[in-house]
DNA sequence: AACGACATCGCAAACGATTGCATAAAAAAT
DNA sequence: ATTTTTTATGCAATCGTTTGCGATGTCGTT
């Protein structure tokens, strides 16, 4: 009375061996096709199905991909996964998905346990709290191909995606400069991520190259919340900027509420520009402007990658850096 | 050279057998303090972490839980899938994440896979296409536990969390009728799904406790997403409803921008209530009146009769039918 | 001095599947 | 009729870990 068949319950059954019902059930030539009739006609009757552990065991690799992000309650990530999703699906793969909430300690614990589920890759967006790489390096020593997505490590040897932040920061800050903006303030997220930086460092470039010096009352450096982006406003109130570049669009959206609770207009006061396209940009009132990622490609060529490294495991792997393109989308709040 | 470290690299290191390492290492009272040091510190500077497949194997079961969800990008799946990760992640489970993209035989598939992954249980939405559950009834042959959410099958004998959809949709109907709508059209969604008809039914019920006839020309079914809103208001529009209730969100968004598109005003010629409180409910413009799901506490809930199932493996396990309140939020479209 | 009680540890089988090698029978070639 | 080849199947080891049982060795007890 096992509730699950195994394949040596097959081979009672038949009176064969287990070996006979391995290849037949893998269609192995050396088996005739009289008896892989019956196995395969047993297998099916008795709903048998290959244990996977077993199999991983035995072949030193499992079907499983490992992805780690911060959270999974949010536009970007969830379309990220989507695109996780469907790549390594095709390719047999299923996803073990453990969540870091942004926090280094339970990131290092995600990569521990998949490790030990022998997964056959990762890929990883790291937490905000994220400053060193050691439970990284440690899976990169067990050979687990490796790859980032979106918040990276700048100098890690491995595969990455991302975006130009710094080209697309650069876009939109020169954007406002053509449109007349003068005083054009950041709010900026930590500067260990590398995204906050780029952003940043898009922020300067933009103004340099139109020759306005970079002042930094007009910028702030907080979390990559929309609450942070009303407090950070808050501050920035005094100093009278009619234009905003925030670091995302959930510290644009605390902004435009704090800028509207303040009673200013937008955009005749300020200008608000946002960075990622979430689906509040062109739903918030008035529409967002801001800086589209494409975030289920990011997915999709984050799995594609993952998937060649799996593959050509044994060949002496390149660690390519993929950069997807930016696109500045024009609504309202300009 | 071996890139894993197992259990016997470090009984032959050590000269001892791999039996003794593994009891150290569980704290096993017949080794002697002595030896569990030395094993122990073994253990840790070569990195040493257990091999969870062949605990599993050994063990007959995974620390896995699967969840199959027919999309990821969608708040209200997020949300819960958050709310899983929270719950499984203390209990020291980590998820297969499964997409069924709406589709039946997808779903199938990924019932497969998880099951022969061995998976300790299941945390299932099931697919708008999916109209047989003969995959699940072969998961519980396997005594596999299993526990629906949101969209279940009524008469499935496993644990559920479910929302009360017809008090819910009940109470928004009775709102709109108490606050002197006539003529309320409903855009229902697939009646074969039971959160589609319950929902059906609390707009019956609302309209029948008020003396109101349920008129059929009010009353469209289609599918769940934003287009099929839009479709449905064009067809809805020759019958000047003042009010329309819709299945989900996304629905009576796409009919929000259709009432908007033929030049009514929301809420002075059409009121619109959604259901589920999506995000976009709070943002768009103007922000819609709706009926809200508590869905992170779904997926917790969800997650915690899949723990207790889990637990109890082998006491007589009941199904129980957990059923969350909804909430009415009264925004701008009503 | 002899015997049982403990404390430590190793042996070996097991989980379910795969696979190189050996073996047996049947078919083909001489 | 004998040898060679082909075809079909079984044996046994292996992946990494766990665990019941048996084998030591060390004490304390009478």
């Amino acid at each position: 009375m096992t509730v699950h068949v195994t394949l040596k319950d097959l081979a009672k059954r038949l009176k064969v061996s287990p070996s006979t019902v391995s290849r037949a059930l893998n269609d192995h030539p050396d088996i005739s096709s009289p008896t892989k009739k019956r196995i395969l006609a047993l297998a099916e009757s008795l709903d048998y199905h290959p244990d996977n552990v077993a199999q991983s065991l035995k072949n030193a690799c499992t079907k499983t991909i490992g992805v780690i992000i911060p959270e999974i309650k949010h536009d970007f990530f969830a379309s990220v996964l989507d695109g996780i999703e469907d790549i390594t699906h095709e390719a047999g793969y299923t996803i073990l998905l453990c969540k870091s909430n942004e926090s280094y300690e339970r990131e290092v614990i995600n990569t521990k346990v998949l490790a030990s589920h022998r997964i056959a890759g990762l890929i990883v967006s790291i937490a905000q709290d994220t400053k060193d790489s050691l439970h990284f390096q440690s899976l990169q020593r067990r050979r687990i191909p490796l790859v980032f997505f979106d918040r990276v490590f700048e100098d890690f040897p491995s595969s990455k995606v991302i975006v130009n932040d710094e080209e697309g920061a650069f876009s939109a800050v020169n954007y406002l400069i053509k449109s007349g903006y003068k005083r054009i303030a950041h709010i900026g997220g930590p500067q260990h991520l590398s995204i906050a930086k780029k952003r940043f460092q898009g922020y300067c470039r933009a103004l340099e190259e139109n020759n306005i010096p970079v002042n930094m009352d007009y910028v702030l450096f907080g979390g990559m919340y929309e609450e942070d982006g009303g407090v950070a406003f808050d501050r920035l109130h005094q100093f009278k900027p009619d234009a905003v570049f925030a670091v995302n669009d959930p510290v644009a959206v605390g902004a435009i509420v704090k800028i509207k609770a303040v009673g200013l207009s937008i955009p005749k006061d300020v200008a608000v520009v946002g960075f990622s396209d979430n689906a509040i940009a062109s739903i918030i009132d008035p529409p967002l402007t801001t800086i589209a990622q494409p975030a289920y490609e990011m997915g999709a060529s984050a799995a594609r990658l993952l998937m060649d490294e799996i593959q050509q495991k044994n060949s002496q792997r390149k660690a390519v850096v993929e950069t997807l393109k930016t696109r500045l989308i024009i609504r309202k709040t300009t």
